[in-house]
DNA sequence: GTTGGCACCGTACTATGCTACAGGGTCAAG
DNA sequence: CTTGACCCTGTAGCATAGTACGGTGCCAAC
């Protein structure tokens, strides 16, 4: 078994050196073998953890939950819907996100829509709703 | 005209007194005239500077964002174009957002959907596809 | 005249996910 | 045997938007 150091790991996986140890740091991985000059010893299978990693950070998850979906995997007897419920969940938050953006982009859209561009500052319809108490054209339907 | 305090003008714009402090120190408040104990003495007009300030964020706007918002609204001469195109960045930006969020979420549900929540897991299909080069069930349409 | 509630300042801390040093040691090539 | 690329540690900084704290001063009411 051949080692990689923490600049070869690194860049099989795609990732900042300084990444890899502020993942050990925070835990995500496990404190490698050193060398007898100290230097970490990694094999493939953390290249494969940071590119487990990567997608699960790419879909959306923290790395708390990253950590949480490392340790289920970890625990053969775990049961799957753990994390079928952790994705669902995940799911769930990024449709509320998603909710959230949609509905402060209909409000700016109102705005935008009703304001003509041409006039100066001192009337413009937007600035004039985001000064009026409640805004006019963003709260109510 | 009346002053009102630190305190006052918080519990009027629905903020705290910490975060006036951090408005000013942030530039988004001027520095406001002092009473001779140094106390901050404001007016109505900050309350309402605030209250922008609170439903620019509503919209989505960072408080960078805000303060040139600001900036525009004391030119009177400025023309209105500006806010709205600043609106229509925003709004631009709002939509990237949600587009990467329905595409996270996508991905989520192609892995949820597949995964029975019936097994343990080491057969997982979400871990699987996690674990895998380039996943399967993610990134192909 | 003392007590409670505010106000002041500066700094540090929260969470998130890195990124960038400084000041060393190690290793392989030439 | 020196050069340069890499590695080590620990600490500090980025951006965002605050929140908290410690120590002190002011003011109004009782």
């Amino acid at each position: 078994m051949r080692f990689l150091t923490i600049g070869q790991l690194a860049r099989a996986a795609g990732v900042g050196v300084e990444t890899v140890r502020f993942y050990e740091r925070r835990g995500l991985l496990a404190p490698p073998p050193r060398s007898a000059a100290g230097y970490r010893q990694y094999t493939d299978d953390t290249v494969a953890r940071l590119q487990f990693i990567r997608r699960a950070k790419e879909l959306g998850f923290t790395l708390s939950e990253i950590q949480e979906l490392l340790a289920l995997r970890e625990r053969p007897t775990a049961r799957c819907a753990e994390v079928k419920s952790r994705a669902e969940a995940k799911i769930a938050s990024i449709d509320q996100k998603i909710r959230d953006l949609q509905r402060m982009k209909r409000s700016l859209k109102k705005l935008a829509d009703i304001c003509p561009g041409e006039t100066v500052t001192e009337e413009c319809p937007i600035l004039e709703s985001l000064t009026q108490p409640s805004g006019s054209a963003t709260d109510r339907p």
